[in-house]
DNA sequence: GGCTATCAACTACATCTGTAATATTACGCA
DNA sequence: TGCGTAATATTACAGATGTAGTTGATAGCC
């Protein structure tokens, strides 16, 4: 369900700014990344017309300005961005990803504490909520 | 260390021959992809170069062919890829991204044993091995 | 020794992406 | 009503990628 959207570097910290204030302006988003990469207001503009094409966002025109709104959310470009990465690394396998992040990297063991209660909880709760629909 | 090896869907494909071999001549590869996708021996061919004026793989003549062999380690593309995705969309946190797994994905309860297992089994070993040289 | 099959080298081209300059449009003010 | 300014629309271009045709070298066979 949903196209796979996957997004560049560039794009997706374009996409971050709609999705933490809901709505942008051209203008603004420029701003909200200036502090990183000074962008001209065109190449934003650019941009955002393409990932409308593309159905990643779309706009609204107010007071003489396009005011843009993500139409993928957050969690849809994660997980289409986190399965494709999946599946072409681990063939699919979520649990062999897993295992990679635990194994070759370093994890704090806070995190690993964390981890494992989620686990716990997540064993007890037995999953009524999210089996395919 | 090392350069961050980005390798795109293709790419991939051909270097999982290689990882796969240990080497190959482009005709090798191009039968070896030939199932899932008919290319011409000179896109491979072309392919090849490139990955090898990146750097990602090198090439020796014998019997007027050549025959490529990895540079890149299948571990490090891995590690470099999930790395990248992991500071694109979790901000470089590595928790994030495993709640994100074991959270917004089925995964299987044996799975989530197996997870559990690993990580008990790091707990304890105390992780000498791999803090930051 | 000339011909052909086989490779690699070179060239080509469309698409996507990052980047932006330039052109056009139209609102609000003087 | 004409003008400046602020937005958008159009055009441009370089680099990466997927894809492959064409050219050139050569080694083995007849």
């Amino acid at each position: 369900m949903g196209e796979p959207v996957q997004l560049t570097e560039l794009q997706f910290d374009i996409m971050r700014v709609l999705w933490t204030r809901g709505e942008a302006t051209v203008a603004e988003i420029c701003r909200a990344l200036e502090s990183e990469r000074s962008l001209a207001l065109t190449t934003v503009a650019t941009l955002l017309s393409r990932l409308e094409k593309r159905g990643v966002v779309e706009h609204e025109t107010r007071a003489r300005q396009f005011v843009y709104r993500a139409v993928v959310t957050e969690a849809e470009a994660r997980h289409s961005m986190v399965h494709e990465l999946t599946e072409r690394l681990f063939d699919g396998n979520v649990a062999d990803l897993l295992t990679h992040l635990v194994t070759e990297r370093q994890i704090s063991a806070g995190d690993l504490e964390r981890l494992k209660a989620l686990l716990e909880q997540r064993a007890h709760s037995g999953r009524e909520r999210n089996d395919e629909p």
